[in-house]
RNA sequence: GGAAGGAUAGCGAAGUGGCUAAACGCGGCAGACUGUAAAUCUGUUCCUUAGGGUUCGAUGGUUCAAAUCCAUCUCCUUCCA
């Protein structure tokens, strides 16, 4: 089935929008955060450790899928799903923040893009319909439509060149897709430029997708300000009964802009890396577990926190592990950092019902800030 | 008792007359990370009141100049008795 978005209550004091998304694997309620396991695993991660802190849609990614193991043997395996052990929705990205990552300018042309293989420097060549073609092999629940990802910098000529060429993709990916039980997303671009955000979303839009996901964004150390503003730009343009998807956002702040601006979704790969990197979120602000002040703290990370690491493993433990590179180490933090921002997501779909959000987002990050830096 | 080799910053290890406060690795201390080329990358790591000061087992020499050459001593390793 096409996934089904119906809007349940929208904040009396902002776009903070509260729903439920209906999928395959059962009916979720937005806005949610995504945990991204690129290739068909959250890494460090088991199944049930996904489970355990109350996920809901996990993303995998087509790019890397494609390249290993390859879309035949996932479908093989009998698709996705089964092939990682995972009975709950995911989503896969098209590769298109690969071009944004990988590939250079010169690569990209009308047909496609060029790629050089990040595991053995192969030539690789991707276009919209292979894409899709993947992802339709892959089963996913959710498919991206193919995008190119251009940084923030890039000049108002480059990027509306971009956003046409995008939109031609979108179109040629949605005339070849052929799985039923697939939804397929659009994604708008345009940079911080006002006119072709909003060119961007009525067009994608007019090609007609089952959601839409504000692309191209965080992804060249811009300010927030900016990553803000592109939302704006974007928003106001996108179906109501629609869910709208916030690509590879973010930080705790990131995640309460984006949904008071009326994201539903939003994905990162921010609490997983930082974590294997020795970082945790706490309600008090981010902290580097590494810190010799850690060495003798036998208290958990975020004594609030309702998380496997923190209800079993002290600061001291944690920082042993990561410092002494054992694996586990790694895997309490990231189950940590995921289920932080997923219950963030928990409250703040709680605040919204309640014409809260702005309430919550404010308590909440009057203490975040508070002793972070 | 004899022979040979060695002693360099917290550890390992380069350097064999000036460009050396001394490569590099590890360890230590910090920082970055936003649709994952990311268990990665960056900075820093003798003291300092930032002008300098004191270093390369110890002491004494040679030299304009020594971690580098010479002498003696101390300790370590291996080999021969």
């Amino acid at each position: 089935m096409k996934v089904k978005y119906t809007l349940l209550h929208q904040d009396k004091n902002c776009k903070a929008r509260y729903g439920t998304l209906e999928t395959n694997y059962g009916t979720y309620e937005l806005p949610i955060f995504m945990p991204v396991g690129t290739q068909a695993t959250v890494k460090t991660l088991d199944i049930r450790d996904v489970k355990e802190i109350n996920s809901a849609v996990i993303l995998s990614n087509t790019y890397h899928l494609w390249l290993r193991p390859g879309e035949d043997i996932v479908n093989k395996a009998g698709g996705l799903h089964k092939f990682m052990n995972y009975d709950g929705p995911i989503l896969t990205d098209s590769g298109g923040f690969q071009v944004f990552s990988l590939a250079k300018p010169k690569d990209i042309s009308e047909e496609g893009v060029k790629f050089k293989s990040h595991i053995n420097g192969e030539k690789l060549f991707l276009t919209p319909e292979k894409s899709i073609e993947i992802q339709n092999k892959l089963d996913s629940d959710i498919a991206m439509s193919f995008d190119e990802c251009p940084p923030a910098s890039a000049t108002y000529e480059y990027m509306k060149n971009s956003v046409e060429r995008t939109l031609r993709w979108a179109k040629r990916g949605k005339d070849v897709f052929n799985n039923p039980r697939q939804s397929l997303f659009g994604i708008v671009q345009g940079g911080y430029y006002k006119d072709l955000r909003k060119f961007s979303a009525e067009e994608t839009v007019k090609i007609g997708f089952d959601g839409y996901a504000v692309g191209g964004v965080a992804n060249d150390r811009e300010s927030k300000e900016d990553m803000y503003k592109a939302i704006d730009y974007s928003i106001p343009y996108l179906p109501e009964d629609k869910p709208r998807y916030l690509m590879g956002v973010g930080e705790p702040v990131d995640i309460f802009e984006a949904v008071e601006r009326g994201i539903d979704m939003l994905d990162c790969v921010l609490p997983t890396r930082l974590a294997r990197h020795g970082h945790a979120f706490t309600k008090d602000g981010k902290i580097n577990i590494k810190n010799a002040k850690y060495k003798e703290d036998f208290t958990p990370i975020d004594k609030e926190c309702d998380c496997e690491c923190c209800k079993h493993y002290t600061k001291a433990y944690i920082r042993h592990l990561i410092i002494a590179e054992e694996t586990l180490g790694q895997r309490l933090l990231s189950i940590h950092n995921l289920r932080f921002l997923i219950s963030i997501a928990e409250n703040i779909r709680k605040s919204i019902k309640e014409d809260k959000f702005l309430d919550y987002k404010k308590e909440f990050l009057d203490r975040y800030n508070k002793v972070n830096k």
